[in-house]
DNA sequence: CTAATAAGGTTTATAATATAAACCAAATTT
DNA sequence: AAATTTGGTTTATATTATAAACCTTATTAG
């Protein structure tokens, strides 16, 4: 049995990684109500994932307020999409 | 987005699952060798699997060894397949 | 015979993870 | 000008997973 990226195998995560594969970027905001995390939560898992290279992260601002934008890389595409492929094997789809 | 059952996403209580739709009954040795993982982590995870109802363990000798065979419930079947249905929400299958 | 090794586990300790709580700075509202 | 909101980050805590140590009975080797 192969092993199941654990850097993926987090609900959070997760939850990231399958928004961002459907959407092209979302802020922090955005990626917050979607998923019903706290921010704290959610600020540590982008660091890892961003950290991980599975996503890049922007921080600017949009007129006086911060905007944290992420979006999903090429590596992050790969990741997500092997990691799926695991699973299925052990959910057998 | 629905929850994922946090029993079940573990990567080797879900190997254990995913063995035991498959099979009828395994034992300790069995889960052991497809699984690879150490004996206390498999005793610990098939204990936890094992108080959730999600599958029957019977403790007896096998000749004068003793012999641990596990199987999975209704409720762990149930359990399962909402486990997969949710999860293939999060990675659109 | 008895010392060592193996089989089949369980219990306990440790490392990793996820989560929540507390905090911060700037802007807005009262 | 005090209180609240927005958009976060950092730190502390609780949970989880994992590994290491241990136990009991059997078997094998010397």
């Amino acid at each position: 049995m192969k092993e199941l990226n654990p850097l993926l195998h987090s609900q959070l995560r997760l939850a990231i990684m399958s928004i961002l594969m459907n959407v092209e970027e979302a802020d922090f905001v955005y990626l917050k109500e979607k998923t019903e995390s706290t921010a704290g939560n959610l600020s540590v898992q982008i660091d890892k994932l961003s950290s991980a290279g599975y996503i890049t992260v922007e921080k600017g601002m949009s007129g006086n307020r911060p905007r944290t934008i992420c979006s999903i890389t090429d590596e992050g595409i790969k990741a997500f999409e092997e990691y799926i492929d695991v699973l299925k094997s052990y959910l057998n789809l």
